[in-house]
DNA sequence: GTTGCGATGCGCT
DNA sequence: GCGCATCGCAACA
């Protein structure tokens, strides 16, 4: 599923964005996943039906965002790593100031701001609210790597991008403390 | 292009 | 308390 969300088109408050990379959490049994240690207050949305966005905040000041992808129970999603804005430039630029226009939803907290996703959006009906992703047709040159960021998972491709985009992260190594 | 480091606050053990 | 699905900036190549 996570592949089919590469090229789709995520709107909110008046910014388009394509998506160009994301990453793939499989549920309970994945261990780098918020869902490892079950259900809790914050990755309750992951539990639940398949296209709501569970929001979460982290780092003490960046909120990411995935798109729940599994049955209810299941908590897989898929986190929307970076993408390209293709519509309300000018609205993403004055929410990132100093940005160059590549960078600007180029990361999964810079992707939630550039779009003005919030924690409180935590749980929105990507088929009906005010945020609405449009898949588009299958994207057939994917590369695919580690996930990024993540300590004490098992290394899984499960991060897929948009062969040569531009507007994917660069990929910083897990840094030991 | 790369690496290193501090910021900052919530969730969980 | 500790750790975090990160970012921006500075320094260097």
């Amino acid at each position: 599923m996570a592949p089919r969300l590469l090229g789709a088109r995520l709107t909110h408050a008046g910014v388009t964005v394509r998506i160009t990379e994301v990453e793939a959490y499989a549920g309970a049994a994945d261990p780098g996943s918020h869902a490892y240690r079950g259900l809790t207050r914050r990755n309750a949305v992951m539990f639940g039906p398949a296209g709501r966005l569970y929001c979460y905040f982290t780092y003490g000041m960046h909120v990411c965002c995935n798109v729940v992808t599994g049955p209810e129970g299941e908590a897989s999603a898929v986190l929307l790593r970076a993408g390209e804005v293709v519509d309300g430039l000018e609205t993403a630029r004055a929410r990132r100031p100093g940005s160059t226009d590549r960078d600007l939803a180029r990361g999964p907290a810079r992707l939630c701001r550039a779009l003005d996703i919030e924690l409180a959006h935590d749980g929105s009906d990507l088929g009906a609210g005010p945020i609405r992703l449009e898949l588009d047709e299958p994207v057939l040159d994917v590369s695919t790597g580690p996930r990024v960021g993540l300590r004490g998972a098992p290394e899984r491709p499960w991060r897929f991008w948009m062969t040569g985009e531009r507007s994917v992260s660069a990929y910083r190594p897990a840094k030991p403390r």
